[in-house]
DNA sequence: TGTACATCAGTGAACGCGCGTTCACTGATGTAC
DNA sequence: TGTACATCAGTGAACGCGCGTTCACTGATGTAC
């Protein structure tokens, strides 16, 4: 009954942990509540519904994310190293918040639509350092759209195939050569 | 009340027209019934629950998906040949059964967990296409696990982007530029 | 061909449960005087 | 410093609704004689 802003972090905390594991739809109010310590009600004193919480919790998450690459994605050194600073970053965010990156992943086809097209959007983010390369003769042209899918595909399989255990090996160990792989797809 | 199989057949096409558009847990049996022209007591003749329906219109898709990729890797010809037509397969998967395409890419975390190892599954037929093509020189040899994500991910992704409107052509205009990308990824 | 019967797809109404949400109330905290 | 008050995070119980599922029953169909 003190801190309001603590509490709406630990609700937005336990339901991304509960929403990540068993699924937004599979995740009710009262198992939120009870993982966050507090009352159903409580819920209802930081966040209008469940919906609302899920959506604030997908668009928070994915524009972090987004942050992470534009800082990488933009920085002042040559193409081929930003574009494997971008794929160590992906790896590097699989790894370290594995919960947020299975939420994103899963619930993306339910948000997704009301993603804003403004540049807080990690696929934005990916396409612009593309476009942006093909105009300075870097890579080839093509359909920006296109190759960004090329590239935005190689990374997410790789890391989705890791949360589903189908990698031997971490995704760290896989940094190097999944920067290599981009930089070939994209050539 | 006389041919039992249509009505299962009916059940399940309508039920994955409403998964596919509106996600399983927004989907509920009465909508089903509504859709199939059937009452709620009908679908439990032929099916032992919603789950069951479900995960029943998932196998059934992917192991279909993974026939048809089997086909076209599993053939006769050099192995860059055989990659170019995986490519133009999934393409037209996408764009001849996008109903069906999205329901297997939005359930498919859902029901992944699931599926066997055995074949009937989209993933491992790259996954042996490729380990094979490893083995006979045709490409380096790689983790086929990671090189396998590459692949699937660049026809994934793009088919996803497609999906979502991301894509100013249509897939098939774009098969030949995958082939060629599948092809530099794993080169 | 006609009759009796078994089968089973399909019906229709009902079941209870768990869900998201509401709301009058509590009581701790910070502030004004 | 002490008192009165406003604020608002949090409570606890309750709400009704829609969900998945059940089940006794119907009646069309195919079969045996």
């Amino acid at each position: 009954m003190r801190d309001g802003a603590a509490t709406r972090r630990r609700i937005a905390e336990e339901a991304l942990r509960l929403f990540s594991a068993k699924g937004v739809d599979a995740t009710s109010v009262r198992d939120i509540a009870a993982a966050a310590g507090i009352r159903e009600g409580t819920i209802y004193v930081h966040f209008r519904s469940k919906d609302d919480l899920a959506a604030a919790i997908f668009r928070d998450g994915y524009a972090a994310y987004a942050r992470r690459l534009r800082a990488v994605a933009t920085g002042p050194g040559p193409f081929p190293e930003r574009l494997a600073a971008l794929a160590a970053a992906v790896c590097g965010l699989c790894e370290d918040d594995p919960v947020l990156f299975n939420f994103l992943l899963v619930a993306q086809h339910r948000h997704l639509g009301a993603v804003p097209r403004d540049g807080d959007n990690p696929v934005d983010v990916v396409q612009r350092m593309l476009a942006a390369a093909m105009e300075s003769g870097d890579i080839p042209a093509r359909d920006p759209a296109l190759a960004s899918a090329m590239v935005v595909g190689v990374l997410v399989q790789a890391a989705t195939f890791r949360l589903y255990g189908r990698l031997s090996s971490g995704l760290a160990e896989c940094a190097d050569e999944l920067a290599a792989a981009c930089a070939r797809v994209v050539s």
